[in-house]
DNA sequence: CTGAAAGCGCTTACAG
DNA sequence: CTGAAAGCGCTTACAG
């Protein structure tokens, strides 16, 4: 492991030389950079990133937030990790996993450390003190989810509206009318409030009004049991709905089963559209469940990209704040056809 | 941010002393540590890790190298990354999420920057060439998983041995003695020799033999179609069978649906047991699936504090290499009951 | 028990 | 285009 030094004695400069063919920080003479380079893959030298971090007070190190207490983090979650991780990697950056599980002071004692030069938020609720704390600490971060307001808010996150619009969209153009939304029941835990969960719901509510159509909301316990009984809450709400959507993969199977057990056969008398899913879950239930799939990767790449575009000032201080949405796309399966026949 | 020399001087003491109480390396009297103490609360220090790091000529940093291109990590996957990265935290250390894509050259492009003072290595393979990588690399790691041979081995891993050998304890205690084992095909794939897979196979086939049993495998592809299909193929070998094991989640459910379309009430003629599972993943399916669950969080947080020991010199250089293995755990639910009468 | 000082391996004005 | 030198903020023998 040889030194900046050793190279720069190998090939009879100064280590400043050395420095700048390395970075490419400043004009050198070919010659020069080819004796430098010579001498680099001679000796196998490898920059110390520590010792840059610490002269150049960047660690090129970016963190990524997430809920350690939060055992409930979706199949997106790995995919997200994954994505952001490899294109951190892919920007000469590394990706530290950073799991918060207590107040907003511990978030100073981590950053401020020195060891990170940005963050990217996980699991943002619609009012997010960490948000705060993070701008106090005048920390460069990326947030995946957005808050209530949003104005001066870097994030990348979900278009739920759009999803639920197109999900809609979708369902009605098969000719249904009485069309549900299933949700996961948060009242009362640490994710009341939770970002996608209230969007969705208002955007259903709201579309659904728009539409001249009457909105049935079930909230929806864990697993398939919880799917079950959602079918069960659907149908007692209104006996003549033909179609829901839901936002809760664990539970999607439980509600074709219960709908089944209702009576109702999916796709032919019902269907059912699962929300922030993916393909691969959808086809682990059978008939295979048409999903609306979560950019997780997307989001994941979009988020760090974004987060080091600030950190490397290629957006400029007064740079607009990057605000990405994505919308779910839809994949059709067998859990939707059109309505039946009145 | 004060800096240390600040709080020496704020204090009216040597840098050194300072240092000496934030690590509490050396004997400090009592006096003078109360004086640092207040030094550092009253200007805010916070150490300076990278300049610790340069220093101490370690970073506290540990990797943890996923294979990137391996888009089918499980749930396992993401309890694993989250305990990993929360009990090192606890232990004074960060982790950092590593994508490992090509040859074995880029792992010690990668390691050479002098980034990181250990490595976790996920997805071992029966024969894996990064594990000599590794060694020549003098890089001090800890993997999860197991190559054939495991001598010089340090590792944290599934007892697959175990674990298939409990189920087949417990499907045999319920009376059933023609049992069959589902797992993913994975035969010219880039996963092929996967240890999991390898080893949960033979053990199944060898102990079978020695109850005096028949065994049947079945490999299986993705989805419920995939299970559904390994339901027609199980009874196809043996019309008789009355329990099977299934390692692979995804498909654990449409296998239960094709027992049924072959005209096998699950547990009622049928027994299925989910390996290498959760009891979240049972859940989503109906009736809720009996599992042998996975030690995710277990894996991950001893992965961790076996490296960070080997880091910190607690095991001397001579100490014995980690070896750890840790069976599935049954979780009884819907899916298993006593094999039906003949 | 405490301090002076060298050193970790780089980057970056500054000067030429 | 190239170099001498200060400095990033710590740790750690060494001496007393």
């Amino acid at each position: 492991m040889a030194t900046m030094q050793e190279v720069a004695t190998h090939a009879g400069v100064s280590i400043a030389t050395v420095s700048f063919v390395v970075n490419g920080t400043k004009r050198v003479s070919p010659a020069t950079r080819e004796r430098v380079t010579a001498a680099m893959t001679e000796l196998g030298f490898r920059n110390n990133v520590v010792a840059r971090a610490l002269a150049s007070k960047r660690t090129r190190i970016i963190a990524l937030l997430f809920p350690a207490l939060e055992h409930r983090l979706g199949g997106t979650a790995l995919t997200f990790f994954m994505s952001a991780a490899s294109r951190a990697s892919d920007l000469g950056y590394h990706l530290i996993l950073w799991p918060v599980d207590t107040g907003p002071d511990e978030l100073r004692d981590l950053l401020s450390g020195g060891l990170v030069d940005g963050v990217v938020l996980m699991e943002v609720k619609m009012h997010d003190t960490r948000i705060d704390r993070l701008a106090e600490l005048r920390v460069p971060f990326v947030a995946i989810g957005r808050t209530a307001d949003v104005d001066d808010l870097p994030f990348v996150d979900i278009d739920f509206e759009t999803t639920v619009e197109e999900g809609l969209d979708y369902l009605t153009g098969l000719g249904h009318e009485r069309i549900g939304l299933v949700i996961e029941d948060l009242e009362g835990t640490s994710m009341a409030g939770y970002g996608p969960h209230v969007r969705s719901e208002r955007t259903y509510r709201d579309s659904m009004a728009r539409r001249g159509l009457e909105p049935v909301v079930v909230f929806c316990g864990p697993g398939a049991a919880g799917g079950r009984q959602a079918a069960t809450d659907l149908l007692a709400a209104d006996p003549a709905m033909t179609a829901t959507m839901i936002m809760k993969d664990d539970s999607a199977f439980g509600l074709v089963r219960g709908l089944l057990a209702e009576g109702r056969r999916v796709p032919d008398d019902f269907s059912v559209l699962s929300l922030s899913s993916s393909t691969e879950a959808g086809a682990t239930s059978e008939p295979a469940l048409t999903t609306m799939n979560a950019p997780g990767h997307e989001l994941g790449t979009l988020a760090v990209e974004a987060l080091i575009e600030r950190l490397d000032g290629k957006a400029g201080q007064d740079a607009p704040l990057p605000h990405v949405l994505l919308p779910c796309i839809l994949h059709e399966a067998g859990s939707t056809a059109a309505a039946p026949a009145r």
